[in-house]
RNA sequence: GCUCGGAUGGUGGAAUGGUAGACACGAAGGACUUAAAAUCCUUUGGCUAUUGCAGCUGUGCGGGUUCAAGUCCCGCUCCGAGUACCA
């Protein structure tokens, strides 16, 4: 009896395939679960130990579900559209599709040897025009679609041009990236150009002129998201802000359910608050200042209403339309110099550069509220995307306007009474406001704010401003408009061309997908345009409505297609939806099927997707609720992160000069260099001698100080990288263990959400609990061994207390528990050489999600005709886990002084004379009565003498 | 700066307010073996005992609540993650 795990992981894995055991369709008869994992980009590297922590953690979970009696929907693919791939394209000339396969292929085999329980018939990937069909028909919806606020949802375009034609756009609340004020009869008179360019201002899916993170090494526009301290996420290369006409997604329009809906989900508190503080909701008021010597008016943004009476400068930013308009004659040389500076500056250098600079533009806004002339400076601590671009600075109470103010020896009012101001502003929301007119003596009609608390006082403010007509109550939300577009070659094409007057128009649903054209090299062209600008045989004939092979100048009806192509998140925004229904031509998804699946039960990835895919999904997923396409309004009921897997990597120690390495512990008495070495060549910190010196020339001839003759390498934690060679794929694992060890030991490391180092030190363990588990079932012999008496009590104990425990952590997640359960009853049965049917057979039921192989592998030994699959998760009969003794801790106050046995059962009375009379309590009671004795059930009896 | 986590043996980590350190690794000792591997047994937080069966101490630090605190409350220290000229 050997544990041969190849041959038995082998022949399950052919047998689940050619039976199709996990494929799933809808069943009424059967409540259904959905559990999904983020789908992995298929990269060169293939994948290493840390992506199937996820994957096997929500694997266990969907087996657990089946058992349970669940039709459990576990799809898996792939989210094929990336820059890794273009870019080897750009290098090497194969074509993206070629290396996206080739990546694909190798994903696949690799997670298939772990035994993952996908529905691989439902397989999705992003790059497959049947699939992107459908993220190209989403944005023609999106571009078909604006927000309404006042029913809160996406309506259809041609409302509001029917809203238009009856009342004018002011008494409208649609979203909108300008305000339009025009009437019904202004409508009527406008050319359709001027018709469409103000629909645009509205579509859900625009094209509009905005502020975008341009990467010119990368040669792209980058969502924010894709950001990092100012350098891309991609690379690190630097980004900086540069005014284009891009695609975006009306993302904004639906902050408030975006952040509503946090409310409604069951994620982590953590997770949740990254996106409340990206969608950033902050509450102010708008105010409206004039200018003292122009008709010229702007609004500005705050939350401190309260503190009006402290402004005593006001700032835009550089890249503000207000600046050309408010720039005084004599000012503008030096105001033009200082906005080009700025604007030449990247978003990091920016950031880097605490520096106060500015310039004054030789204006002056008067306070609405004061009356009082003040400058107008402008400076790049002022950004142009948020709030208005402008602010009213309040040196006294907000540090940014404080340093201002110093530098340019601007005046401080401090409007707190006992505030000092002299060394630094005060920024807390608290106190009670000075400074503003005496109660009675005030003009007739002026705001009084002395002697109220700071949030009474802004309540009061943004009332006064409402009344007098100076200003509106607002919320503002630092969540903006999404990017759409990228200058790329390997993404979506948009389905969209531009007709004679230059405008967007949507490609025809029945003629999706509209297929990416071949190009002969995947760079920019000469004139910066996007690679796509290379495909000179791609336009649309709009009469006959296809994509054509001709460029004729002379016929207007052959117009360009889009050049820009969607981005990564495009893809990624709605797969679960189409896993629902993955082979459907006619619609993203089937109602029917919509209606059995639902949205996402759990959901399970990185943390990291916290600001990107999860808030684009989030939102992809409301719009298409908001048409009526599916049926829930948030996709993932229940999210999970798991932690990152780090490399734990291993040096040897070189002395000096020399081809001499020394073990850990002798290292001191030699100088000596540390070096990295390939992780795969250490086994428990031990090196492998014979590989390393196989490994390099130079180390042919090593020499090597060890201790008790091992060779002890030195670790550190770093990110699992391939310069560290601490890279660990799976295969190596499941070559050297088989895969339900590797599974066990994945789950066994520790918490699933918690980040740790890769080490397989303690993998033995968990190998040698599953060559126990065969023990029990062998015996001595080879075949498999069970035996049909009834079981005793113990047995069933050992076996209750593990359904309890194992159905309790699958349930909360705690896995690395459950694992170390299944190890105390092996460990407890192999004790009572207990291998009774009646207790193994429910036991691999128990073990099947976490080592499916060996679990079906002995299911059937024992002669079980069907898979484990059908078989039914068991139920804890708590009976069996009474205990007939209880032990008692006795403690004479608060000291444990001994353990006492008593009969399950006992009264408390009893236990308590049973305490005091105990030969052992005499000592502590001393002769004494007790003045408090208290039983607490199958724990303590504290006594207080 | 702000927000959210975390701190328990040599290591990974267990502990609904109720005998801290489950389980596993590693280490030490032993059995089997010509030997090794494999397997099995014993010990393993620290200190003091160990021809004394036990005692003391102990969950980053300082307080508090409680009969009882790793767990709850207050104040620190350190570490990690996210986010940031957001007005």
């Amino acid at each position: 009896m050997e544990y041969n795990f190849r041959e038995i992981e082998k022949k399950w894995q052919e047998y689940w395939n050619a039976h199709k055991v996990y494929q799933v369709k809808e069943d009424e008869s059967k409540p259904k679960y959905y559990v999904l994992d983020m789908f992995p980009y298929p990269s060169g590297a293939g994948l290493h130990v840390g992506h199937p922590l996820g994957y096997i953690a929500s694997d266990i979970y969907s087996r657990y579900k089946r058992l349970c009696g669940f039709n459990v929907l576990h799809p898996m693919g792939y989210d094929a559209y990336g820059l890794p791939a273009e870019q080897y394209a750009i290098q090497t000339g194969q074509h993206p599709y070629i290396t996206t396969r080739k990546n694909i292929e190798r994903y696949r085999e690799q997670l298939d040897k772990i035994g993952f329980s996908f529905d691989w018939s439902r397989e999705v990937q992003t790059c497959d025009p049947a699939y992107y069909h459908w993220t190209q028909w989403a944005f023609i919806q999106m571009f078909n679609s604006y927000y309404c606020y006042d029913a809160q949802q996406a309506r259809p375009i041609e409302e509001l041009i029917e809203a238009f034609e009856q009342v004018g756009a002011k008494p409208l609340h649609a979203a909108c990236s300008e305000e339009y004020t025009f009437t019904a009869g202004e409508w009527k008179e406008k050319s359709v150009c001027e018709k469409q360019k103000i629909l645009m201002n509205y579509r859900i899916a625009y094209l509009g002129d905005t502020l975008v993170n341009w990467c010119s090494t990368l040669g792209t526009v980058l969502a924010n998201d894709e950001v990092i301290n100012g350098l891309s996420e991609r690379g690190g290369y630097p980004v900086e802000q540069k005014m284009m006409r891009q695609w975006c997604l009306r993302v904004s329009a639906y902050a408030q359910r975006l952040l509503d809906g946090l409310d409604s989900i069951d994620w982590t508190e953590s997770l949740k608050e990254t996106q409340r503080n990206w969608i950033g909701r902050s509450e102010g008021a708008e105010m409206r200042f004039k200018m003292k010597d122009s008709p010229v008016e702007f609004t500005v943004f705050t939350t401190r209403a309260d503190t009006v009476y402290g402004v005593t400068f006001m700032v835009l930013a550089p890249e503000s339309e207000l600046v050309d308009l408010l720039t005084a004659k004599e000012q503008r040389s030096e105001v033009e110099k200082y906005v080009e500076a700025a604007k030449k500056k990247t978003e990091r250098e920016r950031m880097a550069d605490k520096k106060v600079t500015g310039a004054f533009t030789g204006s002056y806004a008067v306070n609405p509220v004061t009356g009082e002339a003040i400058p107008v400076w402008v400076s790049d601590y002022v950004l142009a995307g948020y709030g208005t671009g402008a602010i009213m600075a309040v040196p006294g109470h907000d540090s940014r306007d404080y340093a201002f103010a110093k530098h340019f020896n601007l005046p401080v009012i401090p409007l707190i009474e006992g505030c000092d101001v002299s060394q630094e502003s005060f920024d807390a929301k608290e106190g009670k406001l000075i400074n503003s007119p005496q109660k009675g003596k005030e003009k007739e009609g002026s705001l009084v704010l002395n002697g109220l608390e700071v949030y009474q006082a802004i309540a009061k403010t943004k009332l006064y401003l409402e009344e007098k007509g100076l200003g509106k109550v607002k919320v503002n939300y630092r969540l903006r408009d999404a990017t759409f577009s990228r200058q790329r070659y390997w993404g979506e094409p948009f389905p969209v061309y531009y007709d004679a007057n230059g405008m967007p128009q949507p490609v025809p649903l029945d003629k999706l997908p509209l297929k990416l054209p071949d190009v002969d090299t995947f760079l920019p062209t000469e004139t910066g345009e996007p690679p796509l600008g290379r495909a000179e045989k791609w336009a649309w004939d709009s009469v006959n409505g296809q994509v054509v092979e001709t460029w004729r100048i002379d016929n207007i009806t052959i117009f360009a297609l889009e050049r820009n192509t969607m981005p990564g998140f495009a893809g990624s925004s709605a797969y679960y939806i189409r896993y629902e229904n993955p082979r459907n031509g006619k619609a993203l998804v089937d109602k029917k099927a919509n209606d059995y699946w639902g949205n996402v039960d759990l959901y399970a990835g990185g943390a990291e997707h916290a600001t990107g895919h999860l808030i684009y999904s989030r939102f992809w997923n409301k719009f298409l609720y908001d048409s009526g396409v599916i049926k829930d309004e948030e996709p993932f009921r229940k999210l999970i992160n798991q932690g990152m897997i780090q490399g734990r990597s291993n040096f040897v120690y070189r002395i000096n000069n020399s081809n001499t390495f020394v073990s850990l512990n002798l290292k001191n008495g030699y100088e000596v260099t540390p070096l990295h070495v390939d992780v795969n060549m250490v086994h428990n910190d031990i090196l492998d001698r014979e590989a390393f010196r196989n490994w390099r020339p130079e180390y042919k001839t090593a020499e090597f100080i060890t201790e008790d003759g091992k060779y002890i390498c030195g670790w550190t934690v770093e990110k699992m990288s391939k310069s560290m060679f601490n890279v660990v794929n799976p295969d190596n694992i499941v070559e050297k263990y088989g895969a339900d060890t590797l599974r066990l030991y994945e789950m066994f490391l520790g918490p699933l959400e918690q980040s740790k180092p890769w080490d397989t030190n303690g993998i033995d363990g968990v190998h040698r609990f599953l060559k126990k588990l065969l023990a029990l079932f062998f015996g001595h012999t080879d075949s498999v061994n069970v035996s049909t008496d009834k079981p005793a009590a113990d047995e069933l104990k050992s076996l209750h207390k593990l359904i309890k425990k194992v159905t309790f952590d699958i349930e909360h997640f705690s896995f690395n528990t459950s694992v170390s359960a299944f190890m105390i009853c092996i460990n407890e049965l192999t004790a009572l050489k207990c291998n009774k049917r009646e207790i193994v057979e429910p036991l691999l039921i128990l073990l099947s999600p976490f080592a499916p192989h060996i679990a079906e592998e002995l299911w059937h030994g024992m002669g079980n005709k069907t898979t484990i699959v059908e078989a039914q998760w068991p139920r804890c009969k708590e009976e069996y886990l009474k205990e007939d003794v209880i032990t008692y801790a006795v403690s004479f106050n608060g000291k444990t002084r001994f353990n006492m046995e008593l009969p399950a059962g006992t009264a408390r009375q009893d236990a308590e004379k049973a305490a005091l009379t105990h030969q052992a309590a005499a000592k502590w009671l001393d002769g004494k009565t007790p003045k408090k004795i208290i039983v607490v059930p199958n724990k303590i009896i504290n006594i207080v003498i």
